[in-house]
RNA sequence: UGGGCUAUCGCCAAGCGGUAAGGCACAGGAUUUUGAUUCCUGCAUUCGUUGGUUCGAAUCCAACUAGCCCAGCCA
């Protein structure tokens, strides 16, 4: 963020042509989730965003629960997005605050634009509402209660505001066009009745404003200067200004609070949409919101990404208000990025078949020093049992083998990682043809993995002591894939591929694998980055999800 | 078919009248005790299309085409 060679996006032009000109002396930004649902990766875009830019300006990031709609809201998700927010390192300091703090200020500046003529109550029903509103192409007509006094539209806000009419009865409309070409402009509805106890405000309210009129004023009293949001505002960047300028908010010279927008981060092969996960939470097909299929803030929490991993995954996509969908390699990329130099690396075995060394002595363990990390030496070296009988990787043996395969097969060399160097003598198969067991000889003067002579030992492969090892569980998952789901039928279908979750419960892995807290990860050499899962570790046997595997294996060439 | 917005490599994305950055992905090659990493190398004579202005256009103008958003008392 700091290098100056990276060029500015849109946004960051607009934000310092603002405070060149003096349109603005300082930049605050928000990031206001209703609390509604959980967040996921497109909200890391915003909140990283938002929260940057009030980094790179020296200004003020402010957290803010938008809440004026309680017939949708949940404690559970403000707490959940709190958590979120914090673990993304998007730090609100005392900046924290909720829309229906500021009831009462919008409720006065509601009488304010009824005073200015501004607004007035309707008994119009939603229906007739919508009746009136016209269609996209053709204009909308006067509200026949257009035309009620001043004092009688305070005198019947006032109601509302008391309770004395029923929900859906009454609300409170701009006064602005019903000709416009933009829909929003069509005297649009500003507060509703809805007799509702609120999360945050109790019984305290029986009226609510609607986003396009709260929105503007929350941004108004914290002294907003850009308010960043998705495209689908746009049309309402007009009401927002209006607002806020009728209001006597904004003047001329400053031109802030303002709306900026910006395009949505979709990602490939994944679910995004809040509506689907949900769906997929509530039909119990996924194991809730932090499920590590999905990609909600905690689900990649679960998965074993890290904050570092996304902030910089939210950067190297950019910003831009062109629709697109980013490749989730990108994503892999930035986990795969973050996590090589600073976790330890390990041996664990997914797919076993055993190696027995004939002239390694019967009932010996040797410990041998390993490095974590062998290219981050502060991660320090642990020890790992080496005895007579181990087990490998099943396509780590093979018996004829391809060309420029380099791993174990009869009559070849390969290196035991960080032991020795082992030759395949004979192997057993059991009667469907299935290798059971792999003698080998060992040279001992290679200990180490090292080749005293400086021969070239192609393959080094990995293992675990068949005596030693410990049974792990480790899931593969595969992202949940929008065809393979079917979300986008008419009827909402939803088919779960099977092969989303692959539970390989043959495990072993090295001692110790077994000691993995909750959210630790490793790499499993060549088999990729892994986390111990928070939520199903046991102490006995720890649960591992796959973070992303690593690049690639051998290609079995095609005969 | 009213209004708003967008269009630059398979995917993101710079570029703002002076002759197409960067990343991911991919493909070669070198090093390697993970077929990982690292390291080189390659990867848009062309910017949705067609015209125009200009010595010069992805950048300006015009027309067209395609995609996204808007008719909640949701946000």
């Amino acid at each position: 963020m700091e290098n100056e060679n990276v060029s500015k996006n849109f946004i960051e032009q607009i934000i310092e042509k603002d405070l060149s000109e003096g349109h603005c002396t300082t930049v605050r930004t928000r990031f206001p989730p209703e609390p509604n649902g959980y967040l996921h990766i497109g909200h890391a875009k915003s909140i990283l965003l938002n929260y940057g830019l009030a980094r790179k300006y020296g200004g003020e990031f402010h957290f803010r629960f938008d809440d004026t709609n309680p017939t949708k809201e949940k404690p559970e998700f403000v707490e959940s997005i709190m958590e979120d927010v914090k673990w993304l390192g998007a730090d609100w300091g005392d900046c924290l605050f909720y829309a229906s703090d500021y009831f009462e200020e919008m409720y006065q500046a509601a009488v304010k634009l009824i005073r200015k003529g501004k607004a007035y109550v309707s008994d119009l029903s939603a229906d007739e509402i919508r009746e009136y509103r016209g269609t996209l192409t053709e204009p909308g007509r006067e509200d026949p209660y257009a035309g009620r006094s001043v004092e009688e539209n305070l005198a019947l806000f006032e109601d509302m505001k008391n309770g004395k009419f029923e929900d859906g009865s009454k609300v409170l409309r701009a006064r602005i066009d019903m000709a416009s070409s933009n829909i929003n402009m069509r005297d649009p509805v500003l507060y509703r009745v809805a007799h509702m106890t609120h999360h945050n405000t109790g019984d305290k309210w029986c009226i609510y404003p609607m986003y396009d009129f709260a929105h503007p004023i929350e941004d108004a009293v914290e002294g907003i200067t850009h308010s960043i949001c998705t495209l689908e505002f746009e049309d309402h960047r007009p009401l927002y200004d209006w607002v806020v300028t009728e209001l006597g908010y904004r003047t001329e010279e400053s031109g802030t609070p303002k709306q900026i927008e910006f395009a949505k981060m979709y990602l490939t092969n994944v679910v995004t949409g809040k509506r689907y996960i949900k769906k997929l939470v509530e039909e119990g097909i996924v194991d809730g919101w932090d499920d590590p299929r999905l990609v909600s803030i905690a689900a990649l929490r679960r998965r074993g990404y890290t904050p570092e991993s996304i902030r910089n995954f939210v950067e190297l996509c950019g910003v831009s208000k062109a629709n697109s969908s980013v490749d989730y390699a990108m994503l892999e990329y930035c986990i795969r990025e973050d996590l090589k130099m600073k976790r330890p690396r390990m041996m664990a075995v997914l797919d076993p078949v055993k190696v027995i060394i004939d002239n390694y002595p019967e009932g010996q363990t040797e410990y041998l020093d390993v490095d974590n990390n062998l290219e981050n030496p502060e991660l320090g070296s642990r020890k790992v049992p080496f005895t007579r009988e181990l087990y490998i990787e099943r396509e780590d043996f093979m018996e004829n083998p391809p060309k420029k395969y380099f791993r174990m097969f009869p009559g070849n060399e390969v290196r035991l990682m960080n032991a020795y160097i082992v030759k395949c003598e004979s192997f057993s198969k059991d009667a469907d043809g299935k290798v059971t067991e792999i003698h080998c000889t060992y040279d001992p003067a290679s200990r180490g993995g090292n080749s005293p002579d400086g021969r070239k030992i192609k393959g080094t492969i990995h293992w675990v002591s068949a005596e030693h090892g410990k049974k792990v569980t480790v899931r593969l998952y595969e992202n949940i894939v929008d065809e393979e789901l079917g979300v986008y039928n008419e009827d909402g279908s939803l088919n779960l591929n099977p092969n989303s979750l692959t539970v390989k419960s043959g495990c072993i892995a090295e001692p110790a694998l077994a000691e993995a807290k909750a959210y630790d990860s490793f790499q499993f050499v060549r088999q990729g980055f892994f986390c111990a899962d928070a939520k199903d570790s046991r102490p006995e046997q720890p649960v591992f999800n796959r973070i992303v595997s690593l690049k690639s294996s051998f290609k079995m060439p095609v005969n």
